[in-house]
DNA sequence: GGCTTTTGTCACCATACGGTGACATATACC
DNA sequence: GGTATATGTCACCGTATGGTGACAAAAGCC
């Protein structure tokens, strides 16, 4: 008779089985996408078995919530506030804090790949991280108008809310596409083109309401 | 002995049948995402055999490219062009051009979900649409460069491509979110507020470059 | 020492998936 | 009419998934 080779047993650590699934879940992510993360493979990837992922996290979606309070997923208010440092207007400010917010995104691409997979996979992990960017915009809606005042006739939250989408939605497709619309975007030389271009929407959006008609040089 | 009934046989009908796969494909993308077509849930959702959809399409990527092929999922050129008319100024056809864009998008709700799962789903599907995206946007360049010239000092391509990249990212999250940035997306009201901002982005980006220091009014 | 709890390992289950071979029969062609 | 082909139906296969119950043994507690 066959019997069959017992694993060798692990140590036993919770706390460390915890962090080696945690960690597993982020390797997915960044490797096969959000899409790919399950029991089986969290458990396969870890080198734990699933039932511990059940008793320690619950279910997948326990498993999200523990991975989104553990990991660092954003920048803060005040680093973005720091970055924007004393830039004499809001429009300096926001190009600073733009350029920001693109650099910090880049380090972090499990982030990116979260967004990237966001409008797809709505799991628990999605919307803990959109939770967290709706609440860091409202602060720094705040913060930006407590030091500059609310800008005359333009529209900040909108300004900023189509901004910041076209870098996440560009930064997540350079993950898989070179070009879009025309244009390189894979590095970061490619993307001061684009910034340079984001400046002078930023002045344009801001300045004042112009009578029609003036366009012409 | 238990005899299985069999099926009722369909009437033989290639066309019909391969109608009705292609038809189930743009269901279950509208559905239930992208993500979740696959070969047995084509098959259930058309009411035809599995074995069809292999024989008549070779596998899930043949099936796609004839999906691709056979849909509406874009503006043509001209119809971009007759959107923009008579627009005197090249800002003012942009204008049109992007309000154009959002509305056709809206229209086509299969090309919205697959938008949305394009960064995490690299099917052939979504690579047939990316071209159409690319072809599509460098015939509009060339076209309206023929029109207007090409704008001095501004650079047409990354403004559209960020415009473009803004309306289609907050179009597709409006499937599954209301609030993006503190900005209401969900509504064609509500993006009269976004698109006054994007306007006052294009006359920002095409005017031409101010002297520093000229801000403060 | 003896007991309970915690940690880890393993063997299962039902379900769904993509994929294939075998068969039945309506249709088209000679 | 007779035959070949196209269309449709069904029964499988191997694999993977999410999920659970049973057991072994280390660690903690009295």
């Amino acid at each position: 008779m066959v019997t069959k080779a017992r694993m060798q047993p692990k140590v036993r650590d919770r706390e460390k089985t915890e962090r080696a699934i945690l960690d597993a879940v982020g390797r997915i992510i960044l490797r096969d996408g959000l899409g790919a993360v399950g029991i089986n493979a969290v458990a396969r990837e870890a080198g734990a078995d699933k039932v511990l992922i059940y008793r320690y996290f619950g279910d997948l979606d326990g498993l999200y919530r523990a991975y989104a309070e553990a990991g660092d997923f954003w920048w803060s208010v005040e680093d973005m506030l720091e970055a924007a440092g004393d830039a004499p207007t809001l429009g300096a400010a926001l190009k600073a804090g733009l350029r920001h917010h693109a650099a910090e995104m880049r380090k972090r691409p499990v982030t990116l790949a979260v967004i990237a997979a966001e409008p797809a996979n709505r799991t628990a992990l999605v919307v803990a991280l959109e939770e967290v960017r709706e609440r860091r915009s409202l602060e720094l809606m705040k913060a930006v108008a407590d030091r500059y005042g609310a800008p005359e006739g333009a529209d900040l939250a909108a300004l900023t809310a189509l901004l910041a989408a076209a870098i996440d939605y560009l930064l997540a497709r350079a993950r898989t596409i070179r070009v879009y619309g025309g244009v390189e975007i894979k590095t970061e030389q490619n993307w001061e083109r684009l910034f340079a271009t984001i400046d002078a929407m930023i002045d344009g959006a801001l300045a004042p309401a112009r009578p029609k008609g003036r366009k012409r040089p």
